[in-house]
Parts: structure tokens; sequence; C-alpha cells
DNA sequence: GAGCTGCTTGTTAGCGCTAACATTGCCCGA
DNA sequence: TCGGGCAATGTTAGCGCTAACAAGCAGCTC
């Protein structure tokens, strides 16, 4: 029933895609209306009268439609994705820290996207790298100490409206003329709490001390802890055993450290620190193991404060840490600068030293 | 210097936006060559002659460009995310899974954007439709039990072309006319788990059993295993009795456990299984502190296989899983699916019972 | 030397969405 | 009666990128 007139003989070898999915403008015809108003009224559904808006939440159920965010992010430049650069996921310590992030990100309506780096500055930033292309309102990385490379993207992600977060490391308030962070910093100083182990078994009476670092030799933090306990224990004249413990099952490098600290100096050794909880209670379970009286022949102090700590018989002394509020602490200062608002530039959250039985006064007893 | 023929006294009202960071547009043009060319080099340097590729290559550094991921895959219908929604990040189990799933989708060049369901289905179905939204390429559910929502959603998204993995929990292939599952899963049986405990604990000769559930009332998997245990238990002749352990530190409730254990029955409770290892321990470290002969008075057995179970005395026998395997599968098996290679329907990865001491025969002894 | 092939680069349109302006219709006061 | 003000919806263009086709050009065959 239509006239034959070919318009004007066009090739017609026109091509379209599409890539199968619901979207807007099949909600909007559902409706009766078009793209924009379902659009607004998805993100503001006061913007949209109440007999349209009635008609398109119908139209939204019986199409099943799901909001193609990427386009979205693409079209408005917002973004609601959190990139977060861990060094692993499996560390009790990360994990807390990864489910605070979470938590605080989900109640704000952001993703969280996620990678390990293993330690790694090289994997960090080709991490970031991949990360920043999902232009992410802000990034999440750890420590405050990265590949040249990885600083020099950082800043320019800054610079460009990215917000970045370091977490679990903050620059020591120690220097009088501690230059500004490049970075707003979520975490603690490890060179304080380094000292404050030490100064825990110095008060103790302990004069001949040992640092047991852990074997994964790029976690520098963990390396500055032991540097500062050591420092601080010369200062006080004390003398410090530097050890690193071997590699595989912390438990049992832990339980090898032991016979290690129990072996060395001619004055033998009276109390150790470790770099984390897991040696420190490979050593207590040997100790106990092997009869060796804790603290009267050896005080032990970790890191950490794992919940075995307290478990453990004497019990362990460690250091506890904000593990889950450094999570949530990063998510609301990322947010906040995310969204210009000022932002304290380096947050030191509260951490302590609990005293419990392996570290109990002996000289004071004896 | 300028005739001052305004063309067509054009309103000029024109308006523009840009979000201001470097495009491919940028790159081109330092480059001197189009937009496609800077692409196609970075998809592959290949299709460019070696000429073009330098001055590109040149740009690229010179403006320091990075890819618009969001922007590419919205064009191209290609999605380099993987969702995964795990029910927290803090335990070890899901942690080590994350981190399988993690290494693998690196390797793959993918990234991982993760959310915790904290055993809520609600929460899960909610973070599924956010997590829909980025249109990733596959999607990681944990267990194989869902809110109808939550399962439509998952169907609908399988429809549309996005890879649907479940972990962590297989229909077990016990029925002879067991429906094919909706999903791919890759994980292992836990009434299979569930059965072999309570085998381990008979064939050691014990027949007054006891199964010590975990606080988190909503895991409905360590429900799973207590049941098959109970069932198969009851098969046997044995009686069980079924414990649930109050909440807080599983290491405190796991102690407040043992005494419950040693309470009750006339004839007492002479074998307990455990929901997680962190119960179990709680458990043998107090029947250690306590003087209770493990596995003489009673026989004690995890589920998990931390590291910290092999470090008591007795050590503690459990079940050893493919935590890591499970995440490492799961990409793989997601990454085939997506590729629309053919692959297995249910992986079923190996666990095994791991006899320690706690379990050791004490009726042959004796 | 016409025509074909293969290599390289360009042109055009459009992915699904939203910002910015434009339009419509209605109520109301002067 | 008319225009000002406001509320609701529409139109247009473009975010940054890539698929699909197009075109230019060297080298070759017959």
């Amino acid at each position: 029933m239509r006239a034959p007139a070919e318009p004007p003989a066009k090739p017609a070898r026109q091509r379209r895609r599409g890539h199968g999915s619901v979207t807007l403008q099949h909600v909007a015809e559902a409706a009766g209306v078009t793209a924009i108003t379902v659009s607004r009224y998805l993100r503001d559904p006061a913007r949209v009268a109440e007999p349209t808006a009635l008609r398109v939440r119908a139209a939204l159920r019986s199409t099943g439609y799901v909001p193609n965010k990427p386009a979205g992010g693409l079209a408005s430049g917002v973004s609601r994705v959190v990139a977060a650069l861990l060094p692993n996921l499996t560390h009790s310590i990360f994990a807390e820290t990864a489910q605070g992030l979470s938590d605080a990100l989900q109640l704000a309506g952001h993703q969280l996207l996620i990678a390990a780096t293993g330690y790694s500055p090289a994997r960090e930033e080709e991490q970031l790298r991949a990360l920043l292309g999902w232009r992410p309102a802000g990034v999440i990385v750890t420590g405050r100490h990265h590949s040249p490379g990885a600083s020099k993207a950082l800043a320019a992600a800054r610079d460009a409206g990215v917000a970045v977060v370091e977490i679990w490391d903050c620059a020591s308030p120690s220097g009088p003329a501690a230059p500004a962070p490049a970075f707003c910093q979520v975490g603690f100083s490890h060179e304080a709490v380094g000292r404050a182990m030490a100064d825990h078994l110095l008060g103790r009476g302990h004069r001949r001390l040992a640092y047991v670092d852990s074997a994964v030799a790029a976690d520098r933090r963990a390396r500055e802890r032991g540097s500062a306990f050591e420092a601080r224990a010369r200062e006080a004249g004390a003398q410090v055993l530097r050890l690193v413990s071997r590699p595989g099952d912390p438990f049992d490098a832990g339980r090898a450290a032991l016979h290690q600290l129990l072996a060395a100096g001619a004055p033998p050794v009276t109390a150790a620190a470790f770099a984390n909880d897991h040696l420190a209670c490979g050593s207590s379970l040997e100790a106990s193991r092997c009869g060796v009286a804790v603290p009267g022949r050896l005080a032990l102090l970790g890191f950490g404060d794992f919940p075995l700590a307290r478990q453990l018989q004497p019990a362990l002394s460690s250091v506890s840490l904000p593990l889950y509020d450094i999570g949530l602490r990063a998510a609301g200062a990322l947010l906040a600068l995310h969204r210009g608002e000022p932002v304290v530039p380096i947050q030191v959250l509260p951490w302590a030293v609990v005293a419990r039985g392996s570290t109990a006064d002996p000289g004071r007893e004896a």
C-alpha cells in the first residue's frame, strides 16, 4: 500500500550496532515519555510529576532495566567507583582495612575496585595505571613510598581531580619542619610504634633486646618499625640483635626464631619484639613446648594484636591497631576530598601497646 | 585585523563540555594522526606502521595519556571488569578466595569489583543490582542460594551475556536425577564434608558426638554441614548433640563451648566437630588450660585447616579446603564462559579431612 | 598499463547516557 | 486580556571511544 517511490536510491548500507540490553530508551518508550524523563526520575524522583512517575515505575519494572553506570559516568563526568591498592587481601591486617573501606563506600553508594600488589612497587605502578583507567572518584594506596612512576601518576591523577589517600603509614610529626605530605594520609607512624615497642621493653628493665623482622623483604613498614626500635633501644644504651625470620608458615618461622633468640649472645637476649603477631605466637608456642619461661627467660612482644594473642599462655603483649578504622576513615577522607571539602591532611589513628603476660615485669618480681 | 562580517549573526550560545583530562584526540593531534590510529596502536601495535607507531609512542609519553576504560567499553561493548560478591573480606576463608580471584583476573587483564554481603540475602540482592550496573564481563556470587530477586537478576544477567559463577558450594551429586544447576559452580559439597566429618569421628569409635555451629546464624553452608554430620551420625546409630556457639570472639566462643560439651549428656560426649577452626582452636586451648585430655576425654575436629591448627598441642584435626584455588578456578571458569568456551558446570575441588592428634584413636590405644 | 591485492590510515556514526538549553502549558495578578 | 513566573517535559549535542566501511597507495600480474 505504499508508493514505490524509492526516495533517492540510497545504497541503504547503513550500519548500526547496539549491545542488546535494555536501555533508557526502551523504558522511555514503554512509559510513553522520552529518555531524559526516565533519567531524571532515576536520579531524583521528585523532579517528575506523579502521574508520569507512576508510568515510569511500571515501565522500569516491566523491562527489568539495569542502569548502565559507565555510560552515565561518561556523560556526566562523575564517578561512583573507588580504587584501592593493597599489598594483599589474605593477611588479616589488610583484610580488615578492606572491609572497613567496603562498608563505608557501600553506605555512600560507591563501588570498590580492588587490586593486590604483593608488596611490589612495580606491580603497584602497573595496577595503578590500570585502575586509573576506570576514572575512579578516588584512589587508595598503601604506604607513602611508591615508585617514581607511580608517584607521578598519583600526582597527575590528583591534579585531574581524583582524590588520593595513602593509608597505613603517616609521616611522623617528629621533624620540626616536616614537609607537607603530597597526599592525604590515614594511618599511624610506624616509627613511633617501633619506638614505643622499645620503650615498653626498656621500661621493664630489659637491656639485651632483639627485633625479629618478617621474611617479606619488601614490607618496608615492618623494617621501619624495626629500625626505630633499634635506634631507640641503642639510645637507651641497650643492645639490639636484629633477625630476619625464615620464609614459609609464619608460625613455624616464629618457632625457628625462638631457638635463634635463645642461642644468641654471650649475655643472652632477654626480650624480643616481632614484626607481627604470627611470628610472636609461633615463638610463644614453641617456648611453651620447650619449657622456656616467658617472660622469665625471654619476654615476647608482638605487633597487630591478632585475636590469638589474648588466648596464649601467657597472653601475648602486642600493639593493637585501628585496622578497620583505617578503612573507614580513609573512605571518609576520600569522599570528603572528592566533594571538595577540607580534609585533615594527616590522620593519625590511635594505637596502643597492650601489656599482657608475655612482657610482665620480671625484674621487679625477682 | 579581521573583517567585521558577523557570518549570519548566530547567537553563538553553543554549549560544550569536556571533563578536562587528556583524551585520544589530544594524543592523536600530538602525533599528527587521527584518534582511530592511536586507538588501534593501543589495542594492537602491529596494526600501525612503525614510523607512525614511533610518533604515537612519543605522543603517548608526552601527554601522559590514561585510556578511559568506561568509554572504550561503551563503544566496543566489551567489559574488563569482574564483580564478586562475598559474605565478607575479613574471614581468612573468603580473603584467600578473593586473593585467588584477584591474582587470576590480574593475569587476564581484568579488574575486580568487590562487594561484601555480610551473609544477608537482601544486601546481596542490592549489591548485585549495583554491580550489574557496571556491565561486568561476569559476576561471582557466594553460594547457590539467593533471594528470589537476586536469582532473577542473575538469570537475566546470564541471558544478557554476563558470565555467572557460584563459588564455595556445589550441588551434591548424590541425587540420581539432580537437576542441572542454573549457573556454573566452583567449590565443594558441604553436605559431603559434613558426612566425612561424621565418618572420621565414627571411624575412631565415637558414638556420642556433638556439632558446634557458628554464631553467624545466616551462614547456611555451616548449617548444611552440621545437618549432614548429624544425619550421617544418626544413620550409624550415634547420638548427636547440636550446639550453637555464643557470639563474639570465636576463640572465646570455642572456650565456652568446651564447657558446654563437657557438661552435656549423662553418657558424656566423646567427640565434637566445629563449624570452623577458630571455634575448635578455642576449645582446644581451653581444654589444655583446664587439663582436659584431648582426645582422651574429648576428640576435636575443626573445619578450614587454618595455619594455627597444626600448631596446637595436640595438633587439631581439620578439613583442609582449596580456598585459594576456588578463587583461581572460579576466575578461570568465568573467563572461559565469557569467551563462550565450554565449561564444566560443576567443578568440585578436592578437600580432605586431615587427621591429627586431636582425633587420634583413643579406643584402639586404651 | 589496467586491474587486483594487501597494507595503512581516515571518515562517519553511534554505544547509553546526561547537561544545557528550549518548549509547552498552566496559574495568577494587574 | 495578557504576559510573568513556574513546573514539567522535550530537543540537541556531546562525553571518549571504537566498529564498520572507505579511500589512498605501493607492488604486482598478465
